[in-house]
DNA sequence: CTTAAAATATGATATTTGTCATGGAATCTT
DNA sequence: AAGATTCCATGACAAATATCATATTTTAAG
């Protein structure tokens, strides 16, 4: 397994403020995981002793409502660290992850970690920044889900992917989700997310091969209502 | 003004964690200030430079949306910090602040305590925290906005309000709102926001005095669909 | 390759929520 | 105290979304 000094995928969190030292000390006690496509990786209810850094794969970050339905909170791609909450809090996690294709985890266990977290304040103020960016981007996603139609959540999740995670070579965006998955984004019914999707290649704003989706006229997108 | 050593205000949030000499000096270039009912403390898009105290009143944080209405993101009574995120970003800020009734407030610059976090862990950890917490609340209200009804979100924000900020000696609800608040809060419509709560009267579940709301059946709210 | 299972698609209909209109009640102003 | 203004209330209707039913297509399993 490849050493933490030398990895790349750290510089995309707050792991990177880690000393030369301190990355070799969490390097040896860190061990690596892999996740096949629909694994759960943690769940609601469970005590986190660690973070996850994702190094390959996407996964969603998931909440069960009373009405029995999974709400998708956020997707984590390459780069981005799990479990941040249990840094700081004995608390259970309020959250469960599935991963969405293979993915590939390194795990830190938390012990290992805690002591640069109240040394290096360089890291912890990474930490914080991190933890202040999600506040943010789950305020504004709030406020859309309270204030917007399920057709304009639809049109700005499909821009949000294609701007946060890229697209492939031919243009698809490069995450694939189920409809299933996309109505638990939106925060609507299966069918209707269909439904919407169906309209939006209708209309000529998308086109699909198989679960894969392109984006064919952003500037529409935008201004769907 | 009082002197940040001896306010017991303090002990509600992660100020409590500063030693007696940080105190000191914060207390020495913290600036008291009043607002009125329906003043705006800070307005989204500002750049905040330091934290605010609330040591008395109430206040709601709110974020406009594309469609012209506000959305209540957050309610925070004596003892919140406002302003948190602006200590570890440059970043302007992406809520207001509004008064809902004459509040007292603290402010404590950013140049004066960005040192403290970097030196006293304990702090830093204690903000950590309540960022952590604020997190995990806006994420619960994410799932609610988005699988919820509004009239098991209205029910919910009655006893929210009712167990979090509790009730006067008539037990009414201690924190008073508009219906257009209520609307802001739940994500509705002022008029939706209104037959609830008069379908909710009609029901035994609340009674009215003005805009005062007394809970009479907080076992029915409960079970609200 | 065939069959079973799962995912996608779409119609019909019910329910929820929003919008517009209007009137009354409470509050504020002078 | 009168008028003005804001807030609350409710009806009528429109629009958005959910639910149920049922094909069809795609994917997975043997």
């Amino acid at each position: 397994m490849g050493k933490c000094e030398q990895c790349i995928i750290k510089e995309f969190n707050a792991l990177k403020s880690l000393t030369k030292e301190e990355l070799m000390r969490v390097s040896a006690c860190k061990t690596g995981r892999l996740y096949k496509k629909g694994q759960i990786i943690f769940e609601e209810g469970e005590t986190l002793n660690g973070v996850y850094c994702v190094r390959d794969g996407v996964c969603k970050l998931t909440k069960l409502s009373e009405n029995g339905k999974d709400q998708v909170v956020k997707l984590v791609v390459k780069g981005g660290l799990l479990g941040k909450r249990s840094l700081v809090t004995e608390q259970k996690t309020n959250l469960s992850a599935v991963a969405l294709n293979d993915m590939e985890m390194c795990f830190i266990p938390k012990s290992e970690i805690m002591s640069d977290l109240s040394k290096n304040p360089k890291f912890t103020m990474d930490v914080l920044r991190e933890m202040a960016h999600d506040l943010k981007e789950s305020d504004d996603s709030l406020v859309n889900m309270a204030q917007k139609s399920v057709k304009r959540r639809m049109a700005e999740i499909l821009m949000y992917i294609h701007d946060n995670f890229g697209t492939d070579d031919e243009d698809y965006l490069s995450i694939v989700l189920s409809r299933e998955d996309y109505a638990s984004i939106v925060g609507t019914a299966t069918e209707s997310a269909i439904r919407i999707l169906s309209q939006f290649k209708k209309e000529g704003l998308i086109s699909t091969r198989g679960k894969q989706i392109k984006i064919e006229d952003y500037g529409s997108l935008k201004w769907i209502e």
